[in-house]
DNA sequence: TGCGGTGTTCCATTATCTGGAACTTTGTTT
DNA sequence: AAACAAAGTTCCAGATAATGGAACACCGCA
């Protein structure tokens, strides 16, 4: 066994299949999801029932197949606004992509992955969930290195345990202790490469966004290719990064969240307020 | 009381706080969610645990507050992929946006309420979540009544039901019975209106896309102002909102998905795949 | 030092989940 | 058209996990 440990009982074991469900990547029929999953049928059936009467699961009835949710999107919604980075980095991620002229990424670790949560494309400004939402391997990508590197050393080790290491180029790390060498001059630098160890041609450096108390709140790239570049040209752009990392941080620690304006009308009616032109 | 109607046992209920937690549109505390929701302190206490332990909630240490968590962004990701209409729609909307040069909405039905799945701004290209996942109104918008009016009756009833009439403007439909009659009249067009009754100066065209089996997909909608044109110019636009809309549904019938490239690298680690340039 | 509010743990009770098996429905084959 | 197989659905006694009252620990503050 490797990867996904569930454990929280009932709700953990329903969030799994919702997991499942997603890591398809294409709507599923029951049987798919039976031959992949550890329940038994009735207990899947249950499952699966329960998270469509909740939304989190949609079904149709046309193909009879299960993709997820439209709830999801609501929450997600949500967290993008609150728990992620990417409202607060916005201004500053413009200008770093306008002064640099290279892509840039911010992610944040989402269990063992990297998740990056915004990103700009120098040629087409924004484009959607495509790229926000998108997930990756922590160990061989910059952010992920460089976060990882940030990281307390016990949940450090619980990461690193959950890497499942995948030879993708030449230059990918395989081992644990590998990563922990490579963890710790990143470490001592306080920034990090990428030397084409995901993808052929395809390198980047990376600096950790700390909060004053030096929590890891998450990482910043900027992502070039070796016919535009080299590493030695790419790490000429860390004070910059590092300046953009920091004024980030500097907002996230002033963050005061306004209350809500109006005190909610008649029912528990979710939404995130600040009125708009949607109709 | 009136909404949130949980239901469904164990993961029914920590899903309900969840929804609470991001119905606060800020981070919140332990005890005001306490406050909030209907369960004593120990069990409130183990949900929150739970889903903290499952990336659902983030839990922020300085501050100690939950919000959303970013496991929701990955999952939101798979579903505005495969259970939204947005992918889809995506050429279709901007085909139309180019050629209208006004605001267009395309929505679906969450629970009860509307779903904004994707926009076009005409000035502005695309931002992001900020507007994707955002949810209003279903008995005030014109998306909204246009998807109620071809519901199931079954369904229909169900999702009156769990509206909760407010006064926006002087023309907000207040009744069931009022919204019925409204419904029966757009079921016979095949289009309504927004008559400013969700923001006074704001009116809208809406038609719903259907399945050529007849279902509900979602509603597609051109918003102006009173300023800048009044109904009759709207439904000059019906046609080619109608066109459109038949596109996308045609385009969503034959829809087949197709199955991953890669059998899965070691882990069931969860990807959409395609492939991409992230660092 | 003591106090009020907040956050965390304990544990016997009980409601809920579990899963093998039987049943129904759907679609495919002869 | 009948027979068969596969997918989907329901049932229910037993096992497990959720429940919540209460006691405990941990602040920051006066």
């Amino acid at each position: 066994m490797a990867a996904s440990g569930t454990g929280d009982g009932t709700v953990g074991k329903a969030l799994d299949v919702l997991d499942r469900v997603a890591g398809f990547g294409r709507p599923v029929r029951f049987v798919e999801l039976l031959d992949a999953a550890p329940y038994p049928k009735a207990t899947l059936y249950r499952f699966v029932q329960t998270l469509v009467s909740q939304g989190m699961l949609a079904f149709d009835p046309d193909r009879q197949t299960y993709a997820p949710g439209l709830r999801l999107v609501r929450l997600a919604h949500s967290a993008w606004a609150q728990a992620s980075l990417a409202p607060i980095a916005r201004p500053h991620l413009d200008r770093l992509s306008r002064e640099v002229g290279e892509t840039v990424h911010l992610a944040q670790l989402d269990a063992a992955q990297v998740l990056y949560v915004d990103k700009r494309n120098a040629a087409q400004p924004i484009e959607m969930f495509s790229q926000a939402g998108k997930v990756g391997p922590a160990y061989c990508t910059g952010v992920g290195k460089v976060m990882m590197a940030h990281l307390p050393p016990d949940r450090l080790a619980e990461v690193i345990d959950q890497q499942s290491f995948h030879r993708f180029t030449p230059t990918t790390i395989l081992t644990a202790d590998r990563l922990r060498d490579e963890l710790s001059d990143i470490r001592a630098n306080g920034y990090g490469f990428d030397r084409e160890e995901h993808e052929p041609g395809i390198i980047c450096v990376a600096v950790p966004i700390l909060s004053s108390g030096g929590r890891l709140l998450g990482g910043l790239s900027i992502t070039s290719s070796t016919r535009r570049t080299n590493l030695a040209g790419l790490e000429r752009l860390v004070p910059r990064l590092r300046e953009t990392a920091a004024a980030i941080a500097a907002d996230a620690d002033g963050w005061n969240f306004p209350r809500m304006s109006e005190p909610q009308a008649a029912a528990p009616d979710h939404d995130t307020g600040k009125g708009g032109t949607e109709r």
